[in-house]
DNA sequence: TATGAATGAGACTTCATTCAT
DNA sequence: AATGAATGAAGTCTCATTCAT
């Protein structure tokens, strides 16, 4: 097993556990166990706890930023553009309930207090999209003239509580859901 | 000091500093130090500490209800008492911030894992207004045909997202602004 | 059980292990074993292990003091008073073995670094009779004007060497030999 | 690299970590980085971590004994013999400050427990130069009839406690002081 | 009813030592 | 001979809950 492996296996060990359990029902001892390693070999690839939840995060938020932007074209009218990264995000989420549930968590917690849960995609990797989709919106008067605050909380708010819903077994989300859901955000935002 | 006394104290500082510190950082003992009972007294009114943070969540829960029914007229235009409904909830989230963030935590953790987030009015006691009102809005093709969780999805998650904001000083939150944001919501759910 | 039993069984269970074994083999675990109470129960009494140390060093130094101030009388000629004192502080060594194995591992580690070895005495309850004594013999020309620092070393560092010796078992230290090494050790001091 | 320089790598690494940070701060790890060597290295020289830290004394006690032997000679009067070493063994450690310290962590730990302060001079290899000093002065009642023992706290304990004193940064020790303290001792001896 | 000292399981983390490479 | 990732026992401390008063 290579250096590589075991790391992984630590990483994957505790999303799940996290995922599934919460932050504090996730002793080092079960993510060891779950990892297949000593205790103490978490602490060769991570400093301690708060590092290993917060590297997780980071990699998680790296998948998401990827997989929304695959296929995302600059060049669409507005709301097309909305809609394809609204569906994207959530089908990635519908498609990756313990990564859903792992993100929610983390910014529900002191881990995650400082971040906010709409600088989602690709934020830290300089540009954000979403809120470069919301100015130029705004500029060209097809979005409403709020605090770009509100429309992500209009916009992306719903997302994160259906992808609960559908995580926690309440509703069985379909396609033809998604896309009327995307559709219904965007009227919220779209300015008449 | 009357036996509902000493059960309110209690109450009130785990209502205090849950909110402000989260519930793991919340020890019993702290609880009946703020109290100013004895660490045993808790246990005569509540089985344990799962059992208290829960009667907090249902204490709040009446209050929110109670709060936002006051002044609503059933006979009423749908949209009208949509918009009274909506902001009625959030200038109640941001007049008592204590009780939204613990509202929050209590939502995003083991304890509130069953709960739903849009439960929030009153469903449990029996009659819940929002559920009629949506029941009522698609009958009268006046509310989008989508499953009422993705109505409840749609109105109420950018309400909390935005009191969310507010309560960490994210967003100053007028009036104007409220009404808007209402407005926007219903925008969402409308059938046009 | 009163509450300042449990205490007292922590004191003195902790002085004991920590005096035969050191600092780092003295696991609270085993003090707290050893006092007859429960792990945590040492949490009640004493922060932390830490502040159980100091603690001990500081109840100690006050016997220290109060039994070597005892039958000390300041209008008696220098010399007769230097002697008094370091013949009463060997003694209480030799008495109190663990008492002075305590002292000397406190002084030889994290704990009392700041602290001088030769402030033993009163320092702390404001007048340092030693320091007094000191000053007034060297003004008095009846002592050599050297650094006080120097004088301490040459005064006591041999005491505490033989003190050690002795509750190691190396000497066995009588009366007879109380007495010349006090008066070898204030030739040392002396100015002749 | 050879096997011998290897060797010296990890003894000055751990002699300088050790000396500076105390037995329990300095993890096999460290020692390890420090030396430039992988960490089971240290147990192809050493068998574990005692054996190393005894080993270090060892080579420390005959450096001391080697630096303090040289120019000493045999044929002077006692006095000067006594003066020459006592001033040659302080100045040694206020030049090897790290020595010094390391010395005196060793004799207030459970490692060096058994060995006596005063043994520190050559007395394991056989002949001890400060012993035979002594009982020649005890024959030729230079020096007072007491057990060697007190003569060695009577001479050496006040040098320890300057050369602490120094390297704390307490005092500044000069020249004069040097030779100053030293007479001191020896009138602390001799016998009058 | 009310108290709060006492408990001990369990959390996080360190580090001497081993062993496959 | 040399390495350093891996191990797991052991250490400090927290806190929900109990029970004698």
């Amino acid at each position: 097993m290579k250096h590589t492996d075991k790391r992984n296996e630590i990483l994957s060990a505790a999303l799940e556990i996290i995922s599934e359990q919460g932050f504090h029902k996730a002793p080092m001892s079960m993510i060891a166990n779950k990892a297949g390693v000593g205790a103490g070999t978490i602490y060769i690839y991570f400093e301690n706890k708060d590092v290993l939840i917060n590297e997780i995060y980071r990699e998680l938020e790296k998948k998401v930023a990827a997989t929304v932007q695959e296929g995302y074209s600059a060049s669409q009218p507005i709301r097309e553009k909305f809609i394809y990264l609204w569906t994207a995000l959530l089908r990635y989420f519908i498609k990756n309930p313990l990564h859903f549930r792992y993100i929610e968590q983390y910014h529900n917690s002191p881990y995650g207090a400082s971040l906010r849960r709409d600088k989602l995609m690709g934020k830290t990797e300089g540009s954000n999209i979403l809120e470069e989709l919301f100015k130029e919106g705004v500029s060209q008067q097809a979005v409403k003239d709020i605090p770009i605050v509100m429309l992500f909380a209009l916009a992306f708010a719903p997302l994160l509580s259906l992808a609960r819903d559908h995580t926690l077994g309440l509703i069985k989300i379909e396609d033809a859901h998604v896309m009327r859901a995307a559709e219904a955000c965007w009227e919220a935002v779209e300015n008449k």
